[in-house]
DNA sequence: ATGAAAGCGCTAACAC
DNA sequence: GTGTTAGCGCTTTCAT
C-alpha cells in the first residue's frame, strides 16, 4: 500500500518521470494543467518524494541541520540550549524550513570531522551549539568547507559565522551596577573554566573593578563550572569561613547565581539583605525564585533565530557580516541592595 | 579536495566497491587484512559513507526520529520536551545510535501523514512527542506502517508503543495527601482542555475528593491552561472574589503551582500559611521557587529513555508490550500545611 | 512543454 | 573471499 515511487505517478498521469520532478520543484515550463493532474494523483497515490533520493541527485538542495554538543554534559536544569533551539525552530516555522536536530558528544567529534559530518548527511550546512574548548570541533573549524554557524565562539573563517554577544561588555555593565550600589567586596562566581565566556565575562569584571579605582586583589573568586550545586558548596564554604566579610556576589550565570542563594539562606542569611546577588543569562527561573534575580538578559532564543537567519545567508552567498553581535538588556530586580 | 566516494576507496585500496561496502557494513566473509587496508585508505582519503545513498538502497536501514508536535506552540518555561528530549538522547549515547529531532506543528501535519514524514525521510520510526487531540497525526496514528511510540497518549496499533504513566492514580494519590493535611474546600487548578492528561487527572481528583467522603459540588476549578500566566490570573481573580473561603490550589503542573504562588503573594497572602498548593510533573523549578512546590515527579528524563528503548524494540519486532507504564513519586516539599 | 536516459553513492544478489 | 552489476528514487542535461 505505500511507498508509491516517481515512476507510479508518473505512469498514472501519463507523463514522464522528468515531468513529474518538475511539477514537485517547481520549474516555470510546466503547463499549469499537467501539473495540477500530476499533484491529484500524487494527493491520491500518497506520493511524497522521497528526500534521500532527492539528496543524492539534487545539485543545490537545502539541508541545514543544527549539531548540539554536549547536550547530555548540560545540567538538566539549564534552559539555555533549550532556548537556542527554540529561536532556531521560531525561524524554521516562519520560513517554512525543516531543520534536523543531532546531539553529538566529544568523543564523537573525535570520529568525525564537521565537515565529515555534513558530508554523510548530504546537509549544506549546520548550526554548532554547545562549543567548549575542548571540543574537537573548534580546532579544526576555521576552514570548513561546509558553511557553519557559531553561537558564542568568535572564529575567523569564509564559510564561517557568529553570533556573539558583548559578554565583557555586558559583565562590565552589571557589575557596574552592583558596585553603584555601593558594594565594595565582591566574589566573583567563575563560570566554566574551558567555556569562552568564562573568559569574556571575567575580563568586564576586572575592568570595572578596576575603572572604579578598586583592586582585583581584595576580591574573592569561586569556581562554580556553570552548575548549581558547584555555586552553593563554594559560596557556601566561602560564607562558612569568611562570613559577611564580602557584601555581593556576582555570577557568571543565573544557575550559578540561585546555588549561591540557596547556600546564602541555608547559613543563616538573607538576600538581600545580608548578602546581594546578580546572575547572568536572563534565564526563567530567574524571575520566579525570590527574591527575583537582578540578572543580564541575553535574549536567548532571539539569538537562535538570528543564527540560522546569519547560516541561510551565508549558504546562499547573500551574507554581508559574518558575525552577528545580538542585543543584551540588564534587567534589574531584587537581589541587590543598596548600602 | 572533499567527498571522496566509496569507488575512489576502492580503487585506492586496489579492491572492488562491494568489498569496501563489506568492510564499513561489518559483513564477517572479508579478510581482516583487506578489510584493515580499507579503513587506512579510507582514513587517508577521509571517507565517510553518504547516508542518503545507503539509504536509498539499502533494506535493513536504522534511522530514527523524535518527532516533537508543538514544540513552539509551548511555554518557552516548559521543560517537559527538553527533558524528554535529554532522556532520548541518552538512550543514544548509551547505544550509539543517531536520532534527528524535527519540530512539527500542527499545519504541517494536515499536509503530510506521519507515514509519509516516515517515508520521505527514510526513517525506520519515530518517537511522537507532544501530541495533542487537536493534532492531525493522532487520528491517523491508530494503523500507522512504520513503527512509532507515542508519549502521555494511550493508542493501540501493531505498530505503536505507548509510554504512559498513571495520570490517574497519580493525581489522586497528591489530592488525597493534601486532604490527609485536613484540607475540605480546594481549587482544582485544570491543564489544557484537549490535552489528554487533563482529563486523567481530572479523574483522580474526583475519585479522591468521592472517596473521602466529599462533594465535588463543594470545590471550585479554575483553567490555567497548562500556562504560568493563566494560573496566575484565574488563581488572582479567585481569590479577589472569594478570598480565604478555599485553603488549598491543587495544580495540574508545577508550572501553574508557580502562577498560582505568585497569584497568592500579590494578593498579600503566604503560602503555605494562608493558602496550601501542590504541583505536578516534577520539574526542576518547583525545587527552587519559595516555598519549595510539593509535587508528583515523572521523571520525564527516564520517561524518555524508555520510550526509545521501546521503539528500538518495536523496530526489530522484539517488544513483548507495547504499553510501557513509568513510576512515578510524591515529592513532599513545604508548600503544604496541615490545618 | 515534455520525454529519454545518464548518473548521484551506495547495497545486495549473483557469479566466480 | 572478492568482483560484477542491477537497481534504490530522484534530478538534470540533452533532445525533440
Amino acid at each position: 500500500m505505500l511507498a508509491s515511487s516517481i515512476r507510479d505517478v508518473a505512469r498514472k498521469a501519463g507523463v514522464s518521470v522528468s515531468t513529474v520532478s518538475r511539477a514537485f520543484n517547481e520549474y516555470s515550463d510546466i503547463k499549469d494543467d499537467t501539473k495540477n493532474r500530476i499533484f491529484e494523483v500524487a494527493k491520491e497515490l500518497g506520493y511524497v518524494p522521497n528526500i534521500s533520493a532527492r539528496n543524492l541527485s539534487k545539485k543545490n538542495k537545502l539541508n541545514i541541520a543544527m549539531i548540539v554538543s554536549g547536550f547530555m554534559q548540560e545540567s538538566d536544569v539549564d534552559e539555555f540550549q533549550f532556548l537556542l533551539m527554540k529561536g532556531a525552530y521560531g525561524y524554521a516555522m516562519d520560513n517554512s524550513i525543516e531543520i534536523a536536530t543531532y546531539a553529538i558528544d566529544s568523543n564523537y567529534q573525535k570520529e568525525k570531522t564537521y565537515d565529515q559530518f555534513c558530508l554523510e548527511h548530504s546537509l549544506s550546512g549546520a548550526l554548532l551549539l554547545g562549543l567548549k574548548t575542548s571540543d574537537e570541533y573548534l580546532k579544526s573549524l576555521k576552514d570548513v568547507q561546509f558553511p557553519c554557524v557559531t553561537v558564542d565562539v568568535e572564529l575567523e573563517g569564509d564559510k564561517l559565522g557568529n553570533v556573539l554577544m558583548e559578554d565583557q561588555k555586558a559583565f562590565q555593565e552589571i557589575t557596574e551596577y552592583v558596585l553603584q550600589n555601593n558594594h565594595r567586596k565582591l566574589v566573583l562566581v567563575y563560570g566554566k573554566k574551558e567555556a569562552l565566556v568564562s573568559r569574556e565575562r571575567y575580563m568586564g569584571f576586572s575592568k570595572a573593578i578596576e575603572e572604579a579605582g578598586l583592586s582585583l586583589e581584595t576580591m574573592e573568586i569561586i569556581y562554580g563550572e556553570f552548575s548549581e550545586a558547584d555555586a552553593y558548596k563554594e559560596a557556601r564554604k566561602l560564607i562558612e569561613e569568611k562570613g559577611k566579610e564580602f557584601t555581593a556576589f556576582v555570577a557568571m550565570s543565573d544557575l550559578m547565581a540561585i546555588g549561591v542563594m540557596r547556600a546564602i539562606k541555608d547559613c543563616g542569611y538573607k538576600v538581600p539583605e545580608d548578602f546581594s546577588v546578580t546572575g547572568f543569562d536572563g534565564v526563567n527561573m530567574a524571575a520566579y525564585v525570590e527574591p527575583a534575580i537582578t540578572t543580564i538578559n541575553q535574549k536567548v532564543k532571539k539569538r537562535g533565530y538570528a543564527a540560522v537567519d546569519l547560516l541561510m545567508n551565508i549558504i546562499n552567498g547573500k551574507a554581508t557580516a559574518h558575525k552577528i553581535v545580538t542585543e543584551y538588556e540588564l534587567v534589574i530586580r531584587d537581589s541587590v541592595k543598596k548600602i
